[in-house]
DNA sequence: TATGGGTATTTTCTAATGTTATTGATCTGT
DNA sequence: ACAGATCAATAACATTAGAAAATACCCATA
């Protein structure tokens, strides 16, 4: 039976917080769908921002949550607990991903989120801040793809645990964790911070960790990629790409979904 | 390889249509955002109905749609298909259900759906449904809602594929469709209309149809369920419960999620 | 009632993945 | 530098699920 976290909450405020309007995430689609615009008014919601352990919980599947998240700088992580402690991880967070979207219209969420490595959040009022988005119809619009698009990862993810092989899903896990540091603006070239073990890759893809050892090795004697002290290194691209089928069309927050 | 569809699209208008402000969907809450309330200002709204047959491509991903659908009547479902073939069914769509909830965002969608049976769809188009939810923050609300809702159902069926084991998710799709059916007011009893073949539950819990097949043998000697002619019988809701772990909670479309 | 197409079942065999256990490496804090 | 913890790698074995092929079963329709 699986402990369901190993730290309880625990945050540290960060005061002064950054200044939205001088925000290094602004730029790039994935973040709050306040952040992004309006800044102005964003001034009148209470931004705060909190400094959290590694492997701290967040919050607790079916909770209530006062509170709307947006990860500055760290990982994360979504996911459920089975009754008997099996784990699926459902997505990982990276810097500038909204943590909480549906907390916007409801109350409590079907998942439970937790860091990974030291990370920084922005944290809003919940109601406040759902109002305020209601009450533009640009930032409601850009609400509304954000969820759009959340629907979708998921629906590849889903194909992903249906229909694809060991190999397959771990060599797509690689490339959208790489695409998605790209597209946030967090990194540069083909070497990238990895902090996952392999226990949550295993959750998140459906296998066992051992399953994931051998798989990983398979990649690395391919030549394909290299890992080492949390650092994941993408060799060969084209081949990654050809032997996973990885397609980024889905990320895109614009156009078709 | 997998052909695409059986059917090419093709319906047939139904003259006149059911009147909102009569339809049996109504009082459901799974009802598409529009037909359960504001039924007036529904009106101006260019209803059609269409009868389509079974097997029909309503649909492809990733194709521009102009319309907005909501299933009035029969079955369908929302699927991908990988390149070499393979196929995953993202969800089953039950009369009352909305189609097409992304289309009110986003012009096209990352998932093709068909009909399983002959269907009814209520047709309306996209621009203008869009436009008319957006103007009433209780229609946005719902609007809003549904879309937390198809992602909590997805995340669930994530933990499906990713750590329950094939009996688990068989006892639990059979569940999850009856549960539905309940909530649509489309049922009485305990047997009901399945109109699945098993290839559409291999490609949905991401098994092969010859394991699909051992699995429902187990669960039929295990005096669970019974299967006959398109038609289910739960024979032992509580055990079929029990090794599943179903809880309906993720169905309900308030509070939690 | 006979026929045919689409499904479902069964069997046998094989491949993929899970389990258990052990070892070695790495990291962390003192 | 050491002790304890965490993590990764490997091996041997068990189980689950996939593949292929043959047969049986339905059901619709002629």
């Amino acid at each position: 039976m699986r402990e369901d976290v190993a730290n309880p909450t625990s945050y540290q405020e960060i005061v002064p917080p950054v200044d939205c309007a001088a925000c290094p995430r602004r730029p790039h689609v994935m973040y709050s769908p306040i952040c992004g615009e309006a800044i102005d008014a964003l001034r009148g919601l209470r931004l705060r921002q909190r400094l959290v352990p590694a492997k701290t919980l967040i919050f607790r599947e079916d909770e209530p949550v006062e509170e709307f998240y947006t990860l500055f700088d760290g990982w994360g992580f979504r996911y459920k607990l089975l009754a008997d402690g099996r784990r699926q991880i459902l997505s990982f967070l990276l810097p500038g991903d909204p943590l909480t979207l549906g907390v916007l219209t409801v109350k409590a969420l079907s998942y439970s989120v937790q860091t990974l490595t030291v990370a920084r959040l922005c944290v809003f009022d919940r109601e406040e801040t759902a109002a305020f988005i209601q009450s533009e119809s640009e930032l409601r619009q850009r609400y509304q793809r954000l969820s759009v698009h959340e629907i979708a990862g998921t629906y590849e993810r889903l194909a992903d645990l249906g229909r694809r092989s060991a190999k397959e899903r771990m060599a797509r896990l690689i490339l959208d964790i790489h695409a998605r540091l790209n597209a946030n603006g967090v990194m540069q070239g083909n070497t990238f911070d990895f902090p996952l073990r392999q226990e949550h890759v295993a959750d998140a893809l459906g296998l066992t960790t051992i399953h994931v050892s051998r798989t990983l090795r398979a990649l690395r004697e391919e030549g394909l990629v290299a890992y080492h002290a949390n650092a994941m290194q993408i060799l060969d691209y084209q081949n990654l790409v050809a032997i996973s089928g990885f397609r980024d069309n889905y990320l895109a927050l614009d156009g078709t979904a």
